[in-house]
DNA sequence: GAACTCCTTGGAGTGCGCTCGAAGTCAAGA
DNA sequence: TCTTGACTTCGAGCGCACTCCAAGGAGTTC
């Protein structure tokens, strides 16, 4: 099994070594990182598995409170699957609400820009 | 031509009288908006029309001061149109882009909820 | 053994985009 | 005339999600 360094861990998952620690505070992640004799932080692969999903729901528009309070279901083990599955399910509603709407105030854009694009090939 | 009260704008555009006087003190509007001899706002049509527009910008994540600089192109006029497109092409770029992350993570969440789905469907 | 680099913690600071509160003005209605 | 309610300004405050700093420890390199 592989073990990372935080500045390693940050590399991989995109996320800076202050955020990790952040993330790790804030209760994200499902336990505490490992450590190493010296106290440094070791990642390891179900780690950098778990923070790929945490960035999943983080870059969807997920607030912290909610992707700690999944963290905090999936920590607490079998039994709230359904639980688990509502919270997705929600968050899957509120993001394809968002998803649409930006897609219809762009298509909008799109339009403001065919007309300057049109305004600026009549004058070249 | 329908003139509205600062309310009466709210309630249209979406936004609240705090965010309509915040837009203007910082410069998102194309110019000062009328006032009644009582001091009051009153919002006319093409108030907005733009307003909407900021508001397109905005809710496609576009960061305040970029509508400002959007807002300061038009109201300086004809001839930087050529500006103003690049400005809106930037944008739709980053839109783009930011779409697909998101409905790219938004599938790798279904997949999850798919497992949790099956999960639940077999021990039901 | 000195310098360098990477890490640690706790807590403060930052940037963004609002959001709100206080104190005052004004017009309309009882 | 008095009250009510919608509006005004200015400036402070807030929630979110980081982001950074200071002070210190440990391990490697010259």
């Amino acid at each position: 099994m592989t073990s990372l360094t935080i500045a390693e861990a940050a590399e991989r998952t995109g996320l800076t070594a202050h955020t990790l620690r952040y993330y790790e505070r804030d209760g994200l992640l499902l336990h505490a990182v490992d450590r190493a004799p010296s106290g440094h932080r070791r990642y390891t692969d179900d780690d950098l598995r778990w923070i790929e999903m945490v960035t999943r729901l983080r870059s969807t528009g997920m607030p912290i409170r909610d992707v700690r309070r999944y963290a905090a279901l999936v920590r607490d083990g079998d039994g709230n699957e359904a639980e688990r599955l509502a919270l997705l399910l929600a968050h899957r509603e509120v993001v394809e609400r968002q998803l649409a709407e930006v897609t219809s105030h762009l298509r909008a854009i799109d339009y403001k820009i065919a007309l300057y694009e049109n305004t600026l090939d009549k004058s070249a």
